[in-house]
DNA sequence: ATAATACTTCGATATTTGTCAAAATGTAGA
DNA sequence: TCTACATTTTGACAAATATCGAAGTATTAT
């Protein structure tokens, strides 16, 4: 993994609101019960964020275009899910601890 | 840890030169032979960066600031190691993988 | 005391970013 | 088809950021 690819993704995570963002889809991916298993429904979730529509559009494709969701469009909604292998690139490379 | 905090982390690894100048102070921090234990001197790695003195050293304020490393002074020089600890949290929260 | 080295601060600047309102697009339902 | 709803695109703008050169500070060596 290039340092700017592992630059993008922090980057794609940089943003409080964003993070936010992200951590809402997150926690709809863990509770699969109601819904499909792993989805978020963005609607569901963009009332509970303090940024208009356009933002969470355009965060949406910061975080898809790091790589850290992928997003779907289900007839008139947009459902995301998070891209575990991202992830787990991006927390292995943290959890390589240095020093003991 | 709060979102603002956490995001402040991946802030402070979201820009390239920077996330470079940080996987050098973690590589001297792994190699634990030549120097004291876990200490990278900023001097000895300044030249392997393609930004000025003046950068740096912004930058490394940035990951201090962000509780990524400790700098210290020794004499003339500057000094920095890993803060495991912050490290660890960022892993953690990343770790914390969805739907498996 | 002077000079050299290592780093920091200051001032400036070009670029990137986060955000919004307004308009556009896509989709489903009446 | 017309309307309502969900999302995206566009255009704009203020704020933040990355970077540099020049000047400043601290420390060591001569």
């Amino acid at each position: 993994m290039s340092t700017l690819k592992l630059a993008k993704i922090f980057k794609a995570l940089s943003n409080e609101n964003r993070l936010e963002l992200f951590l809402e889809i997150m926690k709809k991916n863990e509770t699969c019960f109601e819904t499909e298993c792993g989805e978020c429904f963005i609607t569901d979730i963009i009332d509970s964020l303090n940024i208009g529509a356009p933002t969470v559009s355009h965060h949406l494709k910061e975080l898809s275009n790091a790589g850290l969701i992928i997003t779907e469009r289900r007839g008139k909604f947009l459902v995301a899910r998070i891209n575990a292998e991202t992830l787990e690139v991006a927390s292995a490379f943290l959890g390589a601890k240095p020093g003991q």
